[in-house]
DNA sequence: CCAACTTTCTCCACTCAGTGGACAAAGAGG
DNA sequence: CCTCTTTGTCCACTGAGTGGAGAAAGTTGG
């Protein structure tokens, strides 16, 4: 149970400990190719970084026509802990220093039931990932919710759909449940991080991550790094106007893009098509379940269903008509869309595609992909883990 | 005419300059307050800038209580030009090394006349200040040209209202004409720079640009650092739909801003109300001008006509629409509106900001001032000289 | 006008990060 | 067994940067 607490000392040692999470076991030879230092620093570092128990001796690697290297790696005994809170369910992860992950458990839970009762939510699904044996404990622990944050603070502020979050000393409650460095960020922010790391967004310096779950989120990296505005409320694009004077929403405008397109938007049309006759396929899983989700759609527009088919094409349309602004505005290398709804796969992206490469400008979307995430519900725990970790490898 | 070739040797050099650039002439001892470094290290460095011309001993400063100390400032004669090719006209300014103004000229130009045309005139602009006697020659030179630009090459790129400029070699044009580096970059991102540098947003690292002229663009500052997208292209903003089903653009869609709201769209609008008896005050200017402009409107709002001063709200309620979705996704800190339009003054100020206000997050509006650009038509060359500056006052 | 105190600037010995070359160790290939 | 290659270690040297001592040039008050 006791931690490694040792920090890089310097930026050189930091920038090693990033190679190695990325890029695993490695030798101090084909470090230095990637680190522009002398072979001697670099040895002198490396060595300094075993010192710490960071690092650990891994053997010899293959020969490569000379002298066999001996191989460093991180401490296959580091462990981090990420959480990502949904608004209507929580996951948690264990992984290793290379943010692999070892365990994973995902529940429902409701945010608006409050920090006190979520905490102790997350606090037993924690204790049972270490009760089996994945963990004595942690190293550090990334954490995210769906709302702003005051970054360096770790704090929600004015958080829409979790009022009773407000102000709840997030990272500060969790770091001494766990007795370790916590990072708290948005859970958008979060998946951008794990795209970032794992998925589609590996070699992209400039990009967008879309959420669309219960809500509606976007993800905002510029230069590599995540962009979170003054306030920590950057990407908070669920209350863009997309239809004017459309539908009331709860924000108090009309219109928003979240009061027509999202997770809880789509399950309120999909079941006044099925209680108006529209779709008899809705219809059917309405009664089958008791209640409608996003997945049903998918499902009845896999199964033919047109009625379903037009609620996913009109929320692409939607979305992609707030996308195609954004994507004017900012001019990414790449947009990635994800959360909940991605189950409704190719229909919606067609659909997003569709709308963006019409409306913005060609010089912006020429060579400008738009694809669907990689790593589905692990996107946020992987990208929780990354948060701590890019904040515990670099220089103290 | 011979002229500095000197670049600082080290970040720390490069930091020095900029300091003495944005605060002018300064003692080593108050140097030293802000850099964090030894008095001794920093005696050598500023030795160094001045064996190297780059900087010029001051006299003497007034005592603080103890020893007076001796001043240093950037050497009086350097000079930087700045250019401002807007889509009618341009502006050529000299400064010295503190980017103050030393020497303006602003003439009439149509773009659409070609680089060819356009630097034949910047060239005759540049010697008519110089044989002004403001300039012998030049160390460096910044230019703004209204459409994308391929940062790193300094070459526009399928600039929509300037086709023949597309892959004019402008850097390397102007450089060999001048004998001086050069920056190319849009005319947006150089009035951003110029706001940052002496105008109101000297104290925010993220804020937004908001310049309506004859088209609309946008400058995006996230960092302190001008952010450009991955083809040069960010911050288009022209050309996002502001009114569903609107006015024909000439880009091919329907109910694009610039379409609804710029100089160009006010021109044409105020004309059509002067010949259907809409208003007879703008009717009257028409005849007497024989055209209308973005400044007869503003004069007919200001002698009380009802239908200019609606023309007015109803591009500031448009423009508002789209800026408000911008504040919402990125949360700036602050955002300028500038641009030839800014003549209509505060009455478009207040559509923009009732729009922004009421259609945005509360915690991204909050504390977000809009306010209106403080430069005029100097935020251009500024912005210019401001670019090479930065350029020549970074690490060689 | 002098004594005491402040501020600025210079000088210098010292520390420490980082380099690059010499050389040893370990393997591949003929 | 010899040569070539790759890897790792050792060490003298460079150069950036520090911090303290002390000189230079002021101010203020008696």
């Amino acid at each position: 149970m006791r931690r490694m607490t040792a920090r890089p000392a310097n930026a050189h040692q930091a920038r090693l400990l990033q190679l190695l999470r990325d890029g695993g076991p490695n030798s101090r030879a084909q470090l230095g190719d990637q680190v522009d230092l002398s072979r001697s620093k670099l040895a002198v570092e490396v060595d300094r970084l075993l010192e710490t128990g960071l690092v650990v001796a891994d053997g010899l690697a293959a020969s490569r026509g000379g002298r066999r290297s001996h191989n460093v790696r991180l401490n296959p005994e580091l462990r981090f802990l990420g959480v990502d809170i949904g608004a209507t369910s929580v996951d948690v992860a264990v992984t290793n220093a290379e943010l692999e992950i070892l365990g994973h458990i995902n529940q429902p839970m409701d945010v608006r039931e409050g920090p006190v009762a979520v905490f102790e939510q997350v606090l037993s699904m924690t204790a049972k990932l270490r009760a089996s044996g994945l963990a004595e404990g942690f190293d550090g622990a990334g954490i995210g919710v769906p709302g702003p944050v005051r970054f360096p603070e770790g704090v929600p502020v004015a958080p829409p759909i979790m009022p009773g979050w407000d102000g709840f000393p997030v990272r500060e409650a969790l770091s001494q449940e766990l007795g370790c460095p916590v990072m708290v960020d948005n859970d958008v922010n979060l998946m951008a991080l794990g795209e970032q790391h794992a998925g589609v967004a590996r070699t992209v310096h400039d990009f967008l991550v879309v959420k669309i779950g219960t809500g509606i989120g976007c993800g905002i990296v510029v230069g590599g790094d995540v962009y979170r505005g003054t306030t920590g409320s950057a990407g908070d694009i669920g209350h863009i106007q997309a239809v004017p004077e459309g539908r009331q929403c709860a924000c108090g405008n009309r219109g928003c893009l979240e009061a027509h397109f999202s997770g809880a938007a789509l399950a309120r049309d999909a079941a006044e098509a099925a209680e108006d006759g529209r779709s008899a396929e809705l219809a059917n899983r309405l009664e089958a379940n008791g209640g409608l989700s996003a997945a049903d759609v998918a499902a009845a527009a896999a199964a033919g269903d047109a009625t379903a088919l037009d609620l996913i094409r009109e929320g692409g349309r939607s979305t992609g008509q707030v996308i195609a602004g954004l994507v004017s505005f900012f001019n990414p290398g790449l947009v990635v869309i994800g959360g909940g709804v991605t189950g409704l796969g190719h229909n919606l992206l067609a659909a997003i595609r569709t709308q963006v490469y019409r409306q913005s400008l060609p010089l912006a979307t020429g060579n400008l992909p738009i694809v669907l995430g990689e790593l589905g519900p692990t996107a946020g725990v992987i990208g929780a883990a990354r948060l701590i970790s890019d904040h515990l490898f670099s220089p103290a």
